[in-house]
DNA sequence: CCGAGGTGTTACAGATCGGTAACATTGGCG
DNA sequence: CGCCAATGTTACCGATCTGTAACACCTCGG
């Protein structure tokens, strides 16, 4: 329907099965979709799925490590579209988030999936946790380039902001306090850019 | 082992079943936990919980609306201690929520399940949004006491952040970005309250 | 043409899930 | 005591889940 992978055949068993399994993981949740159905989608079968991944958790693995080879990808466009200027990569980086907001293709997949897998030594906690320390290394970088005092503060600010919209925007819908996210966060960049010459 | 439900025989099979639920619902996530497990941490037995519930489901409903009348009655709690002084009230909550984000016995009940309640007509969707709906109006009213110019932006601000620090905790750990909320929010507060007779 | 590797098909195992029926047990109240 | 309602016990149903075995296919390089 919205993207039908089963047309896709010229792309590999595999491609279809992990794009398969992160579109239906992202519309059910993780714990809601079974393998019969992520094979089901990718127009393949039971037996190609164990011949790739020794397991249902190994493929999430894989569909977690790809969204974050993909954020990757979009932070190198970010600094080709902006080379060197922190300060609009970190605008655009927001403007981003929020025209996604409604949208279920952006990486929320790796947040969401914290909450659903919530076993402590799940095999994907190490890939959230990897992905989320490097992200908020990467931003707060982007910060100070972009001349910020505190890089961690407004990093951190940044962060809360963009999770609490995702979250919120599953609870409260389009027109909740998500709403309001884009002008709240550009607000915090400019706020903290602005005394960026003020050090204390 | 944490709390033992079971030891508390005297309180009726009822609510051992609701409060086991929702402490394992919290730990292992609503799709994580069957209605086995609950009855054993309840040390009571299936057909007691499907006479009192006609479904798994409808045992999820009452304990989303069990975790919506603790929020109101803390929400009660914080007008006596702080009356008719909605910048203390504000202060006072913030200040609750940073000091249980470590925890798992806040209400971060409402929030994860919409996460993994993914089906848009499951019956807690309505329940869900009846909550946030009614806590986003107390706290804008808890802003517009405060004397806050804008106080539907500062209540955004603060719900945004607070979900994302309860995010955030689950993903990246007690050291990630959630460390600084209170800081973070406790300084959006100030500085809404202190433009608060400029109006534009 | 032929053999080999990746792929598809069918069937099934073992476990767990939500939910139910029939019956035994307990505790409180007259 | 004896009754009654709530609770507990056991066994089970059908569906679904992850994962596997055996076998058929099909394409492509030598």
């Amino acid at each position: 329907m919205t993207t039908d992978i089963c047309s896709q055949s010229r792309r590999s068993p595999r491609d279809r099965i992990v794009d398969a399994a992160r579109y239906l993981f992202r519309k059910h949740g993780i714990r809601g979709v079974g393998v019969d159905a992520i094979v089901d989608a990718a127009c393949s079968n039971k037996m190609t799925l164990y011949r790739h991944f020794s397991s249902k958790d190994d493929l999430i693995v894989e569909c977690l490590r790809r969204a974050g080879m993909e954020m990757d990808n979009y932070w190198r466009e970010l600094e080709d579209a902006h080379p060197g200027d922190g300060l609009a990569q970190l605008r655009a980086w927001v403007r981003r988030i929020a025209d996604h907001l409604g949208a279920n293709d952006c990486n929320c997949e790796l947040m969401s999936a914290a909450v659903q897998l919530t076993d402590e030594d799940h095999p994907a906690r190490s890939v959230i946790k990897r992905f989320k320390d490097a992200q908020r290394d990467h931003v707060v970088e982007l910060c100070r380039n972009a001349g910020v005092a505190n890089a961690e503060l407004l990093c951190d600010t940044l962060l809360l902001l963009i999770e609490g919209a995702r979250l919120n925007q599953q609870s409260s819908g389009s027109e909740g306090p998500s709403a309001r996210f884009a002008g709240i966060a550009d607000a915090a960049i400019l706020s903290f850019a602005g005394s960026s010459s003020v050090p204390e």
